[in-house]
DNA sequence: TTGAAAGCGGTACCAG
DNA sequence: CTGGTACCGCTTTCAA
């Protein structure tokens, strides 16, 4: 724990050379900065984080904020955090996590005492209450995910319904006629912020191209298993001869094992693409066309922009979507009926 | 943002007597605390958390390094992440979270710069480079787990050789003399620190009761109840008459249904118990005999700990396990064998 | 029971 | 290219 002026002394030099010696706001000649560089090195100097917060107008610090519902996926959800510390990292932000009532109630305290520079907000529901209380603090806020009412507030997120869009007009390319979708567990469609996003899309586009179409949810926790191969068969039974799949990688299981159970083949007997996956789909037991939502993807950008709030050319307000993009795997081809025997 | 002396103005009276208010290291008359209590409520004052760790010795927030390896189980490990946030916060603490390579990296940084009172360290491996680390620092590092090499360090952790212990003396004293333990998956028992510690109980307490005994490692993600359920029939077809289980919710699931497939009826049939399980088992389809692993008493002595050294009396360095509760859910009884027809 | 003022360890302005 | 120094906002002696 030596200090600035421990340093200084080392090097021999004063304390305010050193301190722009290591912050590079204004020029030290080469030598002097090598002699400094030694001094820090040998002392092991770190400059004091209170100091530093009180003095200069940065804590270094962003505050994650994280409900936890009940219904939470725990390892996509732990992908997000990861992405988001290791993202912040890159930028020399610390992540200050504020999870359960502490994600409203927190994110008050620690903008009201400047603790941390940014909030970022993550496991968005459709009517969070952390957008009112964005909206009555200074400290910018980063919604990694879109609440219903988003009016003024940055927004980060997968384009799920052009993600959607895509996937449906993949299979329709093909020649499909008749699809279906195997979605979230019917709890995070009230929840949650995204699943509707795809399944609208998905209806909506399927209308569109004059499509055949049928939606299911998946089963949750418990009944995971069961719930899900029924909800593939049943899809399977009323003629969709392509599958989309938004959902975690045991329902993929879930839905690859009903098929493999039925003798059917991909994509000869049936063309499958998973929509919004945010897990390796590469551990499948077979290779699918994917149109991944990748965490590391949405969590930099929003670090990014949090970043950016912080200088002088802040982010405009609104959905900051990324464009899927769609990994051919060769899960999808005409459907069986339409090619020549 | 209102700050100190904008209190002390509203409030009528000097800087240091908002400050001992609400600090209440030094008594302050009632009625002036009333007045200064409302200028802080009308104001809205938080005092600034820069300063507050550079005048005063306390910065209010505790690191908790997750290095998150790959076998890690999401669902468990966030829940030790939540208890920990939760303890923290009712002792006025917040949490800085650091992930992967900066779980090492970021502790050296966090202790020499004073960002935080104290590191709780997560997801100990056996031979955790952290060990060294927190020997290097002078930053008090509480360890929830147990590395093999503790010597100097404070653990917090379930006593999971008296649990295992506990459970195979319950077993024994039904009267049963063959029992199986399904355990963690294989990965664990070299990258994880407990589960060793389960299985060596369990073989040693066996061994001294005169039992039979055998063990059989779970299924990790992808393979898991087909590993489980083999494992587990290979334990009821060796004539094991009752099973102990170290697992996650997954594994218990795979049993239960391996058992229920054979048509064995608990605990008629055969006995279970589940130990050191930290999910809730009451969700399971059976209610069985448990002796819980709960993370929220692990973390809240953690917290304890972390909190007490920070004050003179610091705890002492050592294990601080904590004992092992058994609850009774009628899934133990005498073999079938014993009992008269 | 209360006030005045000296730091805490940096940052960044103003000079030189 | 480098130094001196006035803050940043709070805690905590020391005095009254």
């Amino acid at each position: 724990m030596a200090k600035i002026n421990e340093v200084a002394e080392a090097a021999g030099v004063s304390i305010s050379t050193v301190s722009y010696a290591l912050s590079g706001k204004r020029p030290v000649a080469p030598e002097t900065r090598k002699r400094i560089e030694a001094a820090v090195h040998e002392l092991g100097y770190s400059p004091n984080a209170g100091a530093r917060m009180l003095a200069g107008s940065r804590t270094h610090i962003f505050a994650l904020t994280e409900p936890l519902r009940r219904d939470t996926h725990a390892p996509t959800h732990m992908s997000f955090v990861l992405a988001t510390a290791v993202a912040a990292r890159r930028n020399d932000y610390d992540v200050l996590l504020l999870t359960d009532e502490q994600a409203s109630a927190g994110m008050a305290r620690v903008a009201a005492s400047g603790l941390v520079d940014a909030i970022l907000v993550l496991d968005v529901a459709p009517d969070d209450e952390r957008v009112a209380l964005a909206r009555s603090i200074s400290t910018p806020s980063i919604f990694i995910g879109v609440p219903d009412d988003h009016e003024g507030l940055v927004c980060v997120d997968l384009d799920f319904h052009a993600a959607a869009t895509l996937a449906v007009d993949r299979v329709a390319d093909a020649g499909h006629r008749s699809i279906g979708l195997i979605g979230q567990p019917q709890v995070a469609y009230e929840k949650s912020n995204f699943p509707p996003r795809v399944r609208t899309a998905f209806e909506r586009r399927a209308a569109e191209r004059g499509l055949l179409h049928d939606f299911r949810v998946s089963g949750d926790r418990m009944a995971s298993v069961e719930v899900t191969r029924a909800a593939t068969a049943s899809l399977l039974d009323a003629g969709a001869t392509a599958l989309l799949v938004h959902a975690t990688d045991d329902v993929h299981h879930a839905v690859l094992a009903e098929i493999a159970d039925r003798g059917l083949s991909i994509p000869r007997d049936l063309s499958i693409v998973s929509v919004a996956a945010s897990f390796d789909t590469t551990t499948l037991p077979l290779q699918i066309d994917v149109i991944p939502l990748v965490p590391a993807s949405s969590c930099d950008l929003a670090v990014d922009l949090a970043v950016l709030s912080l200088t002088p050319e802040r982010p405009e307000p609104g959905l900051h979507l990324l464009p899927p993009v769609y990994y051919d795997n060769r899960s999808v081809a005409a459907p069986a009926g339409s090619r020549p025997a």
